[in-house]
DNA sequence: TTTTCATATAGTTAAATTGCTATATAGCTA
DNA sequence: TAGCTATATAGCAATTTAACTATATGAAAA
């Protein structure tokens, strides 16, 4: 178990201000962004604009942010109707807080 | 709590695999590295130049990963007889590994 | 005090990261 | 089918990271 590629990557996708933000609000999606009408908020998750908007940060950078969390496993995109809807993988997130607490 | 500066650091010292290895390596000094003359292993830790050489890396690299790990407050140095040593902080440790289960 | 040796710093380079604007793609909707 | 519109990609600039060699520093030993 030494060395873990996976946890790099997990670890690496983690060390982002913007990309924990994200995680944050993924926590809660109906406290933190409003009612959506073409995906379900927890069932789908949140709406890429409404991260991209909270983030700060042009169209471009949030997709590849949500890119490089998606790659790392954490957090699931669900297409609909046009839109991607990102909620957290929270089996893979959990599964890395025991890795890290066992690696670290 | 939220956007934790402190996480954040530690996290990006954490996002690299020479310095995750370094920090695996030192949980078990007495088991990874060989008796030391001027230092002990448990109590101070183990001298930079071993650790260098498990990286795999030049001196002047190695010493900036381990000041990262350093100024990360994930390990802790010892100067003796010109040498230093290095050991875990397992307590800052432990509280990060609380502080990622909470905020991750 | 002088030498020596471990460690730190300076300075350079290459690669990765993060941001932007402009544009392409893809898939609803009319 | 044609046109919108959300998302993805391309391409560029600035910054950060990680590596190196060469050199400086500082403390122990001779």
């Amino acid at each position: 178990m030494k060395n873990d590629p996976h946890m790099e990557k997990a670890l690496k996708a983690l060390a982002n201000d913007k990309r924990l933000l994200v995680l944050e609000l993924l926590k809660d999606p109906v406290g933190n962004f409003p009612p959506q009408v073409d995906g379900d908020l927890i069932e789908d998750g949140v709406c890429s604009n409404w991260l991209t908007e909270k983030m700060g940060v042009a169209q471009p950078t949030a997709t590849r942010h949500l890119k490089v969390l998606t790659e790392a496993g954490l957090i699931i995109p669900t297409r609909k109707k046009g839109w991607v809807f990102y909620r957290r993988d929270e089996a893979a997130i959990g599964a890395l807080k025991k890795l890290f607490c066992e690696e670290v």
